[in-house]
DNA sequence: CGCAGCTTTGATCTGGCTCAAGAGTTGTGG
DNA sequence: CCACAACTCTTGAGCCAGATCAAAGCTGCG
């Protein structure tokens, strides 16, 4: 595992400001989130595109805060079905899954090259006992992702394709903007088949809304470059 | 909000008992959990059926386990639309989902008149800063609930509606035995329509797979009165 | 340059939805 | 205790969104 010490260089990455310079839930959060990597995360660790972060099944005695680069996680059932079950970028924790199991449920593969902070549970767990804002704020993380997922239940149980694409792409932007990159123009890490998986599509629907989205005007599509020309429009389609 | 002291009384209640008489994941949990709520439940609240227990947006200060009934929890979106997230019985815990935000993300309603132990947000921040088993189980809790989420991902975005139903059965009837009763024969509590919000079907569509699951054998349906005939089979219908 | 993987696009098929009617069940008030 | 109203469940007929199957373009990497 090729980890290196990151305490007293983390603290200022660019990255990990722009994460947090944003409005929204809390402006206290990110002095809480930086607090918890300066006192937990003691290594970090590179992942090259492709790789996995973990597997299912294995062991974990840690959970993980995106540093750069860009992850999907996937659920994998009993008959080997794969599905992913969401998309990580910089500022994202992975791994809350495992917390109480000791057993990771899923798999995280790294989309591009990328570098994680690792964050053991011994520490993180003492952490919270001596700090409580830090417990509060590992409490939010667990139930933020809670949330999340009812959000997915939500969009896979009751929305039809192109409503389920139009979420995808103003959630994407929204992450992006929270992150300081152009809400408006970005590249997909993902393929359609990973977008279709998460999504509860088949690539090629996936691929036909893309072009139909398109085609009214709402986004730009070439490949994985991705110009979005109408986020009101996008956020109607939403509300069917 | 009617509550009443149950500490003294709760330690011995048969429900209680019955919700842990069972083998799997952690045959010390429930001594982890009997001591979650005698440290920290001071109330009950008795909720009559059709009644919620809390609402979406409403201001969250506890979590609930429920000591007897049945519940559903709904998650609610921007425009309205409204899906069931899950069934809750006896010894399970609710409201996980607002102990980061200050609220509650969905809402939840007895199916049946049903009684809940209230745990307070304070109480239970404090046990857990204290007792280190207690922390530990509370991180259990809590990520047991995004395992579960996972779950119900992949069987809303990758099975068909023959095998979800499937699932629905055998995971009510692994839940049910847990708890002692009956695994192959049981009332529903909830309408098709319930059923069919939770696995993202019309509940057409429902009471046609239990028509065709009846006729093939493997389970009896009258109404709301379930029989399961033929328990692997049901669980071959789920390996596609 | 050539191959492998990704994306687009077309044609067809089908599982589950929609609409509709009727039967069973439950609760309520007279 | 019964009658009626309001739900809830079943079943049928037809339809449509998205899946499946198939065939090219495109991209990027060795």
């Amino acid at each position: 595992m090729p980890a290196i010490a990151c305490q007293p260089s983390i603290r200022n990455q660019p990255e990990i400001q722009a994460a947090f310079r944003q409005p929204g839930r809390a402006a206290a959060e990110p002095a809480e989130h930086q607090l918890l990597i300066d006192n937990v995360a003691y290594f970090r660790r590179r992942i090259r595109r492709g790789e996995s972060l973990f597997n299912a099944g294995d062991a974990c005695n840690a959970i993980y805060s995106v540093h750069h680069g860009f992850f999907k996680t996937c659920v994998v059932d009993g008959e080997g079905r794969e599905q992913v079950s969401g998309f990580h970028m910089v500022g994202d924790i992975i791994g809350l899954d495992g917390l109480g199991s000791g057993r990771y449920d899923g798999r995280a593969v790294a989309l591009e090259d990328s570098e994680v902070c690792v964050i053991p549970f011994p520490a993180l767990e003492k952490v919270a006992r001596d700090v409580p804002r830090l417990q509060r704020h590992l409490h939010t993380l667990l139930a933020r992702e809670i949330v999340r997922d009812h959000g997915m239940m939500m969009l896979l149980g009751s929305l039809g394709a192109e409503e389920k694409v139009a979420a995808f792409l103003t959630g994407l932007s929204r992450r992006l903007v929270q992150r300081g990159y152009s809400p408006s123009e970005f590249n997909l890490r993902m393929s359609r088949a990973d977008i279709g998986s998460y999504l509860g599509l088949k690539l090629e629907t996936v691929s036909r809304v893309f072009g139909g989205l398109a085609e009214k005007g709402l986004i730009g599509v070439d490949q994985k470059h991705i110009r979005i020309l109408d986020l009101p429009g996008l956020e109607r389609v939403l509300a069917s």
